[in-house]
DNA sequence: TTGTACGCGTTATCAT
DNA sequence: ATGATAACGCGTACAA
């Protein structure tokens, strides 16, 4: 079922068709009429490889999610569901790469095969071979997340350093001296992963402006690393009163971790995170903690690399998200001490 | 940078480098390194649009996902993310569609456009818009679950009946006489959400058989309503000793409900079910449950694709799976008589 | 090894 | 103001 068809059954030729379908130039009443009743009849649709070819773009946007053997979690797979929702909302198409590093098949197919239009990456590292090997080509590209010197690329990031600080500020204004950061994976931050590293920075500072004393250790994304991490926490730091965290899947960890080890929150002892929201709301008790958009990330990388794909010259834009802190019931005064 | 440029560079002709790329036709070795090193120099890569405007295919699959309105549960997440994987190591891509009827855009875009040589379709209901519609086209297609009718459809399922079935089996091998199942939401179940539909009725086949009271529940897929399930569930049939259950994301809740009501897992009550697998490893105690192979079955799922798309006139295969329960600590005899 | 027709939709240009 | 013709985008594969 091409062009041709529809024409020859019309009896029109293939442009008027085409322009039927377009509406780049006035076709008579009668004659459209007809061509769109024959088209809608066989159920036309025109080629999608075909219209690519000549129009010199794909109306397909390309998603480089970290491969399957890390389980991706849940919010990387808000970004995943967002982005594609978003995309979709504007008649756009979505291909997935499944890429770590690059010398990937799939990645450089994706890049190099002028499959995309645009390409949004995910899970970036301070350093970060994709984001070079796309600055080689000249393909348009926004990043969920930033590399170390991002001043010349288009991301949305959520402001770990601030939202974390934030965190400490709120546990020092209820008296805690002691705080622990749980980070995420040892893994992740030893290969320079962005909001691991932020994390801790903004930890450090606001410790420091504040001045406790702070630890961080790092936990393995989840429930159990959680626990075993804070049964150690309590050992090694027993003067530890609260916890920020950005580990959002160690939660339901520390929580069973804390009530065994007969601590109760918030009486006891006080946590405040960076999570998702659902994440925070199953906590139990509810959890204070900045809420991660991630929605709204995914969409607002759509809007951004959509920007980017119509105007390639204009200056990359940023969007750094701090979201406020919502509290819930899982921070309070600092317990006497014992 | 196309195959023109490099056959002039080269100083051969368009078809040459093409045989360079496909190795159809000899090429005699001097010319071949030749054409090579341009072809390396350049980092050319075929338009891959135009070449699946000449060969007929686009070498992508086509995944329809539920729509991002409802949270992807881990489940699909998993799905996702193993088709992906899958098709990667095939050197296939992957176009995602968020749609949950038919007369969706991006699903109608997707099938009609031809953008895709296969689809694989999740969340299938009993009675399915997007099977008929896909019956219509010559598009192969595979689909992960099953409709009512399925015999001449390709597609790969867990046998939630029989597991469920087992589950119930097993509780009664215990002592449990009264049981319960915890289904999913009553919005998937009313509409035909064939998990919930099947899981009900091998739990009555099972129940009949043994002679036991059952009672069956719809419960949202969240902890919060299996929270609430669990405290209603022990008011109104306080003789149930034991839950069987597929609903994996209510499972922290259940325990948190069984808890709170001064229930201890397994000893005053035993729970099993079907879940993934670290969604029973991560419930405490761990969950006694037949674990659902979610990464083999999108692997499959794209082998089924695979061979539809060579051979697409083949009767349709099918795969049901019934992964063994895997004995852990969350069952256990049934308690004394109060 | 090369020339060339083909796959299909788009659009500039020419004809009516 | 419409409709028709033809070139173009790019890679593939048959005929020469």
């Amino acid at each position: 079922m091409n062009i041709g068809e529809i024409a020859r059954q019309a009896g029109v030729s293939r442009s008027t068709v085409s322009y039927v379908l377009s509406g780049r130039r006035t076709v008579s009443e009668p004659t459209r009429r007809r061509v769109q009743q024959v088209i809608d009849e066989l159920d036309y649709r025109p080629n999608a490889s075909a219209r690519a070819l000549k129009e010199g773009r794909t109306r397909v946007l390309g998603l480089v999610i970290p491969p399957a053997a890390q389980r991706l979690t849940d919010m990387q797979l808000g970004f995943v569901a967002s982005v594609v929702e978003a995309a979709a909302e504007a008649d756009l198409d979505v291909l997935l790469s499944p890429s770590g590093g690059d010398h990937d098949r799939s990645f450089e197919r994706m890049i190099t095969g002028r499959r995309v239009d645009g390409v949004i990456l995910m899970e970036i590292r301070l350093e970060d071979a994709r984001v070079a090997r796309l600055q080689q080509t000249r393909l348009p590209f926004v990043t969920i997340g930033r590399t170390a010197h991002a001043d010349d690329t288009c991301w949305v990031d959520v402001d770990y350093a601030t939202l974390i600080g934030r965190c400490v500020h709120h546990l020092a204004d209820l008296g805690h001296r002691h705080v622990a950061l749980v980070n995420r994976s040892a893994e992740l931050v030893a290969a320079g992963y962005g909001p691991g590293h932020r994390a801790l920075a903004g930890f450090n500072t606001a410790v420091a402006e504040r001045g406790l004393s702070g630890t961080d250790v790092c936990c393995a994304d989840d429930a159990a690393a959680g626990e075993q991490c804070v049964q150690r926490l309590l050992v090694t730091r027993p003067e530890v009163t609260a916890i920020a965290t950005l580990n959002e899947a160690a939660l339901p960890g520390i929580g069973r971790g804390l009530e065994r080890a007969g601590r109760t929150v918030p009486k006891d002892f006080s946590i405040a995170g960076v999570a998702a929201r659902h994440w925070a709301e199953d906590f139990r008790p509810p959890l204070t903690s900045a809420d991660v958009p991630a929605t709204q990330m995914g969409a607002h990388a759509v809007e951004l690399l959509r920007e980017r794909i119509a105007t390639p010259d204009t200056s990359p834009r940023h969007l750094l998200l701090s979201p406020p802190i919502s509290l819930r019931a899982s921070t309070g005064p600092v317990p006497p001490a014992r």
